[in-house]
DNA sequence: TTGTGTTTTACGACCTCC
DNA sequence: GGAGGTCGTAAAACACAA
């Protein structure tokens, strides 16, 4: 049988009512452009806004390079203590915090690194040793799944050093999940409904990166799903299908909303559809849900720019995993109005072809 | 510790589009 | 026909109250 895994995609792609005369082009999330704003008081520069050049009726908004640096006041929690050669973010981030690491080995596009520059430079910065843990240990081959004619590539596979982690003392902290020993570092993680193990856990690391790209734009073009994909060792697949159950639980989210729930953070209700000054409707459920999780798994206070100081922290996005867009991109701040920032696409939008277009 | 509810991967069915 | 879309669902992983 054929397996899903891996194979390529064709570049054939279809338009349904993507955003649908927003003024704000599908790929940008408006929650993004927002938040840039918030953080930096003005639009955002052309050189925050990148365009795919294959794709150029969907300019795509990368916010990984709009970032400030800043000490991330929500890594290391003292109460943490990751094994050695952990590759939870708390560890990551431990170091991070500890060297004071810069952006991206310069910071500007000249700073990123494909994936194997960084891997093969030997670079003895703290964070790239990190991100040897995470990710030279891959990519693991596909995994033949007994008793099923199916196949995944799955996770970065943690085969060579099988982790045994003692699990952190409970400590009541909005960014628990991203301490807490992943299935990945276990001895067997890979497999995907076999009889062993039904499904993965995708590495914090991995989480993090996908949902940081889904709040760049909720559909993944697929240039950028190849991306992902090779440098977070997932397979083209499995990228795509985190994304559909992202916008499934983006979706569910919305319902629950609609339905007159509320979401609140820290123990204060921000949205209900009680509020008359909130347009649900118009709210993009993804900027909402992945950051105002009724359950939250990255705390719902958490910005973008902290997202990108995680990922910095696992010193990821010097690898290149947008050094694509950052080097060969459009400017769109011109499409960009500020006023339009108010206007969302709405959820159920999907992307045209030329949006996917990777 | 255990029972229960929720979240996360992953799939199949079915759809539209090219 | 093959791509990715949604929707519904299975089952593992996880969270948490009792």
């Amino acid at each position: 049988m054929l397996s899903h895994y891996g194979h390529q995609q064709s570049m054939n792609m279809y338009p349904k009512n993507h955003s649908g005369g927003s003024g704000l082009p599908y790929g940008v999330s408006p929650s993004a452009a927002a938040w840039y704003i918030n953080y930096h008081h003005q639009p955002p520069s052309g050189a925050q806004f990148l365009g795919d050049p294959d794709a150029p009726h969907q300019p795509v908004y990368y916010p990984h390079h709009m970032f400030q640096q800043s000490s991330p006041d929500w890594a290391g929690h003292e109460n943490y203590s990751a094994p050695p050669q952990s590759s939870t973010p708390a560890s990551l981030l431990q170091g991070v915090q500890g060297s004071g690491v810069t952006t991206g080995s310069g910071g500007g596009p000249s700073g990123f690194l494909s994936i194997n520059q960084a891997t093969q430079n030997g670079n003895s910065n703290n964070n790239n040793e990190h991100i040897h843990d995470g990710l030279q240990s891959l990519p693991s081959p596909p995994i033949t799944v007994s008793g099923s004619d199916m196949s995944s590539p799955g996770a970065p596979n943690g085969s060579s050093s099988p982790h045994i982690h003692s699990r952190p003392t409970p400590v009541k902290s909005p960014y628990e999940w991203m301490k807490k020993p992943s299935y990945q570092s276990q001895p067997n993680p890979g497999k995907t409904r076999t009889k062993d193990k039904y499904r993965v856990v995708y590495t914090d690391h991995q989480r993090l990166e996908l949902e940081k790209e889904f709040h760049y734009t909720r559909y993944i073009t697929i240039r950028r799903k190849s991306e992902l994909a090779q440098a977070l060792s997932l397979s083209e697949r499995q990228v795509k299908i985190w994304f559909q159950n992202r916008r499934a639980k983006d979706r569910k989210q919305k319902k629950k909303i609609d339905n007159g729930g509320t979401i609140s953070v820290n123990g204060q209700t921000i949205i209900s559809t009680s509020q008359t000054n909130i347009n649900t409707s118009s709210v993009s459920t993804s900027n909402l849900s992945s950051f105002l999780d009724v359950k939250p798994k990255i705390d719902p206070s958490i910005h973008l720019q902290q997202l990108h100081q995680m990922s910095m922290g696992f010193g990821y996005d010097k690898m290149g995993l947008h050094a694509h867009h950052a080097l060969n991109s459009h400017h769109l701040a011109h499409q960009l109005p500020p006023t339009s920032l108010s206007q969302q696409p709405t959820s159920q939008s999907t992307p045209s072809p030329a949006m996917l277009m990777g």
